[in-house]
DNA sequence: TGGGGTTAT
DNA sequence: ATAACCC
């Protein structure tokens, strides 16, 4: 848990929105936002890299990077190029595979849900806990005196390097709720914290705010893809097929759970703007379902089988063509338990798949944690 | 723009 | 199967 423990108390704003704790519909949702997380992932993993302007390249963007890189002018989604311009210094590593990443995000995740399993996931690096419950329990643990003092304690606070400052300003213009925020004048509010600020709260505190915390839960898809500059040969696409698919099925296999479809995406090559996929996708046969937890079997062989017939009744292989993008899709995953115990065993057992499968998920979570909170 | 993910149509 | 949205 160094990884996730790490980049929640260096990297992440924690942007909480509460309602007046006595209103009937009141809720506390906490949005955990890890910003740069791939390049904090990376500093955890090499120390070294800590204090380094430091860029996650994927293909030619660098598509996230840490502070140092920042205050240099680095942005996100900045083309390599630009930002080895901007800044020369730039230590880059390669953020292609996602593995790392996938898992430190669950552990983030996990560890929240130790607060409250309502938590919905947003991308890997965000997180909404809804902690209404929680807050309730102690409110109710608390002496009425106490009680009394935090009756008036409905905020709003944002993630400005300070957002304490700005929840003072905001008390001191009387308000204190987020009904007093939505209805404060615009004006008068871009005049006392700058017209940036005052937009972004006043949309917060209309934003999302009645809508529910959906629980994610485990994944309900995995896929795999990798850009390409040119494939135009049946023999290259089923070589990165292979690729997409074996790493795919370790993941598979590590879930525990067996997906019932696949799916094969491409991406033609265009000069248009509307650079869109396209996809085809079929059941997996029954017998080879069965076979996805044991090593002994090869289910590389048919299951390429499969998706080179989906991709022969999306590219007509006697033409010329120039793809892309490939890409691999699990989806429709069932447990084998098809009863009403359903996904949650994801949760509470372990994997049960074989020897075969060296990364189990680790389920424990240490009490320690709650205190980097 | 990458390499993911979700839900709605 | 695709679109539209999120990061």
């Amino acid at each position: 848990m160094e990884g996730a423990e790490a980049g929640v108390s260096v990297g992440s704003p924690v942007h909480d929105r509460a309602v007046p704790a006595g209103s009937p519909s009141s809720r506390v949702i906490v949005h955990v936002d890890l910003d740069c997380f791939y390049a904090q992932v990376e500093m955890i993993s090499n120390p070294e890299l800590k204090g380094k302007p430091l860029g996650v390249q994927q293909k030619y963007l660098v598509v996230t990077c840490n502070y140092e890189a920042r205050e240099l002018g680095v942005k996100k989604l900045m083309n390599v190029r630009d930002a080895k311009e901007k800044c020369p210094q730039l230590v880059l590593v390669n953020g292609e595979d996602l593995t790392r990443y996938r898992e430190i995000s669950y552990k983030v995740t996990e560890l929240l849900e130790e607060f409250s399993p309502v938590v919905e996931r947003l991308g890997f690096d965000e997180n909404f806990v809804d902690l209404s419950e929680m807050v309730e329990k102690r409110l109710q643990q608390l002496p009425s005196d106490d009680l009394s003092a935090l009756t008036v304690s409905g905020h709003v606070y944002n993630n400005q390097c300070i957002g304490y400052k700005t929840a003072k300003r905001l008390e001191a213009l009387g308000i204190s709720s987020v009904h007093d925020l939505q209805t404060f004048s615009s004006k008068i509010l871009e005049k006392e914290l700058g017209i940036s600020i005052a937009q972004r709260i006043q949309k917060l505190s209309f934003g999302e705010d009645n809508s529910p915390v959906t629980p994610s839960g485990p994944p309900q898809s995995f896929s795999e893809e990798d850009s390409l500059k040119k494939c135009s040969s049946e023999v290259e696409a089923k070589s990165k097929i292979q690729e997409l698919l074996a790493s795919l099925l370790k993941r598979v296999c590590q879930d525990g759970r067996k997906p019932h479809t696949i799916r094969l995406i491409i991406r033609r090559y265009s000069s248009e703007k509307h650079c869109s996929r396209e996809s085809r996708q079929c059941s997996i046969p029954s017998h080879i379902i069965q076979k996805f937890g044991i090593g002994s079997y090869d289910v590389m062989t048919p299951m390429v089988d499969i998706l080179m017939k989906l991709f022969r009744s999306m590219v007509n292989v006697k033409m010329p063509f120039h793809l892309t993008l490939l890409s691999v899709c699990f989806c429709n995953l069932k447990s084998l338990n098809t009863t009403k115990k359903g996904t949650i065993d994801y949760y509470l057992t372990p994997s049960l798949s074989t020897t075969s499968c060296s990364g189990k998920r680790s389920f424990k979570m240490k009490d320690t944690q709650m205190e980097d909170f």
